[in-house]
DNA sequence: TAAAAGTAATGATAATTGTCATATAAATTG
DNA sequence: CAATTTATATGACAATTATCATTACTTTTA
């Protein structure tokens, strides 16, 4: 009766619609559901951090966190945003390397984890599993490529009008329509990689040439095709 | 007969020592050697190109490439450089997508070309293979993330001083003591992200407070004490 | 609710980096 | 080998971006 109970929950479950884990069968998944542990993290909290060693993979079931990885300078560099349905983890879990990145939540979160042992062993088992799984890292590599670009070829401005659409595109809008996902300006900055002024700064430009509305902290972008063109 | 000296050729090959070929046995390594057509590029010319359709992968037997793109405003940047021993092309392979950068070689080279049915094959069938096919791109990940983390924090100079010492440790030095490998300033400035200009400016720096030695095209670091404070 | 702490906004200024022009050196080609 | 092209180097200047200082606004805490 408790694993009927366990099992249903990780059929049900978001992670397993959207991620590698939609090629795991009802066996399977019925012993992920015996050995996952279940974690709630606070905004602003710690998944995990740079160095930690992790011995397994997080199925993020709500809520959204950073991967960032903090500099020699003092600032956070933020190179992945991840949400609900995703996995946590993976790479250092496969490369057998503590994480290069820490991953700190951005809301409220609920989280899985499952343990290294199960995880490979589906890796062995399950072709469809470990072919998602790379195909997933695959994704992961093609974005951070093309993001190295951009950092280096474009400038603050085309960065900050290229994030604010990711942003949006990413993770909605709230009904009055400023972007859903909350971010302080020093986190933003954090994304496009410049100073956290030089960020406030832009935002304001933008503000006044109309292209994005500011009410304390939400933004509301207000003329997509401008922002677009600016991005490229 | 014929079989065997082509089977001899890939086992005794730079690729399989290094490479996730490593994994495969003999029949496996048979199988390859029958399928595999072999090509030489010269200095300059493309193995493929951003956008082109790499139906498998490309073994790279001797010489050394650049992975890199073009970005809207008409520089090059490159995102990584390959050298012999390893493989070409396997993310768009695993990703089923063109190719996302253009694989350009910065000397003569030597590449066997695998089909991509060949090599699922082996992912399915042989789980080191596979395992060390993941861990490789889990590798390049990281490299990655850790690079755009540079490039998006660390000045030009400091990324200078991170480039040479890179390039010496990784393609190493000539008996003159020089860089082994050969890039034109552009290049050069491709890979740091930079304008040509700034790029040839803070070499003539370093030149002139004794860090490395320029005589022509060739590069010689003399203070790499000094080269890696400034990297940190 | 008032004080404190943190976050956002803006000005002033400095440092870094990019662009354009031009000179020099090296490599290629007829 | 001279002529042409290409790559490297440098100067002058402009644009971008960072830093430091200060103020205004929000949120947290006592």
């Amino acid at each position: 009766m408790i694993n009927l109970f366990f099992m249903s929950k990780c059929e049900q479950c978001i992670v397993r619609e959207l991620s590698s884990l939609k090629a795991l069968n009802k066996d399977e998944l019925l012993r992920i559901a015996e050995c996952k542990t279940s974690r709630t993290i606070k905004k602003g909290e710690p998944i995990f951090e740079e160095g930690d060693v992790v011995n397994g993979v997080y199925c993020i079931t709500s809520g959204i966190c950073k991967m960032s990885k903090l500099s020699a300078n003092g600032k956070d560099q933020i190179v992945k945003l991840i949400k609900a349905g995703e996995l946590l983890g993976q790479r250092s879990m496969i490369s057998d390397e503590p994480a290069n990145l820490s991953a700190i939540a951005l809301e409220d979160m609920e989280v899985c984890f499952i343990p290294k042992a199960e995880i490979l062993n589906f890796f062995d088992t399950n072709n469809q599993f470990s072919m998602n799984l790379m195909k997933t890292i695959c994704g992961d590599l093609k974005e951070t490529s093309d993001h190295l670009v951009s950092i280096s070829q474009k400038t603050v401005k085309e960065r900050l009008a290229e994030t604010l659409i990711y942003l949006q595109d990413n993770f909605g809008k709230n009904p009055d329509g400023s972007l859903h996902i909350q971010l302080s300006r020093e986190e933003l900055a954090g994304m496009i990689g410049t100073a956290t002024e030089s960020c406030i700064r832009l935002l304001s430009d933008f503000n006044k040439l109309g292209l994005i509305e500011l009410s304390g902290k939400k933004i509301i972008l207000k003329d997509m095709a401008k922002l677009k063109r600016i991005a490229d």
